[in-house]
DNA sequence: GATGAATGAGGTTTCATTCAT
DNA sequence: TATGAATGAAACCTCATTCAT
């Protein structure tokens, strides 16, 4: 299964005039190259890179993705979400809660670091999208659920927290994982067993929004 | 107390040889100008804007500093040395080590997470400069050996580990603190909690390296 | 016929593959605009003078040409070999040996000493390109040698001295052809019959090079 | 002696208020860093090269030189100068006039095409001023009568072709000094023996001055 | 639809000249 | 008067996006 293959349209028809899998074909081939190009070098590669390696002219890719950013979203979407979708599913078959949130950390850490662009996208914007960020969520939701009602975590430890976990500590894998392989396992052990119901003090209560940020 | 006056020479003096003054003033408006765009909008802004912003020409910011990484360095370097030496006098007058741990990580994030470009820093290149790492480096592991020396945490913590959760949480708080404000607090807590010596798990080790890096 | 006009890819073939013909025109116009504006003003002209009178955009012409010294090289490159294979033709095919190479002169001074930029590029690297030296050392050699084989030049005349003559008069051209038109003739003339066999006087040896160059 | 010593004021007095004596040293110390760096370098060096080298700071050197032009030409004009008196003094002194006439270019390319912006000089305006070109004109003048007197030379040779002459061969000495040393002498070796009045046939009329230029 | 050449605003940097001290 | 910092108009080059073929 590759990544770059959500919206195959109906499948089953016989790909109907030609064009249409040509199309297809070529959409597949420009996320295929800017997955790479983007986790490798980050957001600010020219397009013409992406270009170049999907095979593909200007016109075709910019038809395809009337913006730079569009392109980007779409690749760290499809990505994130792929990612997730595995993680999740392993996540689940997993019968202790504690073990399942663990390997998901470790899997969706291993695959965020490594890309460039994606880590960018957390320090820009909170991440990719919308969309992921909802994904994302919901699945550590259940995670998180699963472990307060076996009792392993704090109590007033909420999704959101891990959401921020893991936003934080893929920043990590990317700067560290070259110089210091596999160093970000042990601030992930180190984060998680702080999440654990040892911890009986109660954390700091996240202040609710009210207007424009103050000095923190 | 502002920010951008290491360099004045021996305070007291009256403004030694003529135009000295001016430059320096002038130096200090660009440093300050420069912090504060690099800090709102990241690397990326546009040198003009900086010249604008301190009041001189662009000639004027390229004589003091020959390339506008220079800048930047020296801007992120300056602020970061100061927030770093602010957060370890206070730490050091704390009684407690582990609430000089942590209210010395407090004040480093709180200020970090406020500098669009620094956090990029660490994404790109694992920080401002050597010089920051040396420093960030030897404080934490002052830090660090009072909380060993008490017992208070994992014996087999080391101070790399300290240097990257303050990488980590910085793109954090960064990404967090205007949507989620204090958020990012919990964060920190749940990490140095799991630093404490109630975890009784000794922590991976951390992979020699080893060539080129395998998938993780 | 133009002198932009080298890479025409098999004349009679019906403009291949899309906007080919059009980037051809325009690699033309820039050749031919940048051919007028180097000769007249000479190496330093602004790119975008040449860009305004080609009618291209800066990226166009930063597309045929990656550096302004490769266009400032292609252009002179080419005119310098045209004229060359032009004075060359004729050259071959004049009967007379001596006139042959007096023509040979005349045309390729009376051509070099217009374009400024040509002329700045014997002072600053000895000519336009490796390519441009080889070729005309070529045709000098031929020319010479038939005169050295009538008999009509002083036997110890070489080729380069013939390549430094041309060097050293077209500077002349360019700086006298307005205020004293036609004098450089004379000079041309007064240094040929100075090649003549009539001069039975050996000619200094060249010195062979022997480390960093004393004060001559 | 050396070079940059020209308008000392009336040499004996007491040099008055001491101020005067210290504004002509600086003068001659930037004419003299002056003339090293354009002569290395050529006329597009930047002023504060000079500046710095001549130990003065930049309003110093525009105080004695509105205009880096200036500069340049009081430099190359000096420097001229020089050469030229005493090439001149030389060649008065020398009895045979050819080898006056040959001992005089033979000095003053060894100088002229040591020196990068004179050179330049000679392609952007015909030399370094107008006051250069008289001096020069009178003295070739001076050398010529003596050999057209002696029936050495061509009756119907000029001045203006030996001013000509030195301007081309000032060219070749810079272009091919380095990597073929002492070969402009065998082409200032040609060219003179083509002056000699064994060439019995007329040179071409100088072409009276008519309006714009033709094409040659 | 696909192509890739064209566009041109905008980025960083240089340097002759001015001017406050 | 000397100083050298300040100025700012170019200069070269890049790259997201458009558009003719």
């Amino acid at each position: 299964m590759t990544l770059a293959d959500q919206p195959t349209p109906a499948p089953g028809q016989p790909a109907q005039r030609g064009r249409r899998a040509d199309a297809e074909r070529n959409r597949a081939a420009i996320i295929e190259a800017a997955g790479v190009v983007f986790a490798e070098r980050g957001g600010t590669v020219d397009v013409r890179e992406i270009a170049r390696r999907s095979g593909v002219g200007m016109g075709t890719l910019y038809r395809h993705f009337p913006t730079k950013n569009d392109l980007l979203a779409t690749v760290l979407e499809q990505e994130f979400s792929y990612w997730l979708t595995d993680a999740h599913r392993q996540a689940a078959a997993t019968e202790d809660p504690w073990q399942a949130l663990t390997g998901f950390f470790e899997q969706m850490l291993a695959k965020q670091g490594r890309n460039r662009a994606l880590v960018e996208s957390y320090a820009a914007a909170g991440g990719p999208t919308e969309a992921c960020a909802r994904h994302c969520y919901s699945v550590m939701d259940e995670l998180l659920t699963r472990c307060l009602n076996a009792g392993l975590v704090r109590p007033d430890v909420t999704t959101a927290d891990l959401v921020l976990l893991n936003t934080s500590l893929s920043q990590t894998v990317l700067t560290a994982s070259d110089s210091h392989p596999g160093q970000w396992r042990r601030l992930l052990r180190i984060s998680l067993d702080g999440l654990s119901s040892h911890n009986t003090e109660p954390l700091p209560k996240p202040a609710t929004y009210a207007g424009p940020p103050t000095n923190d």
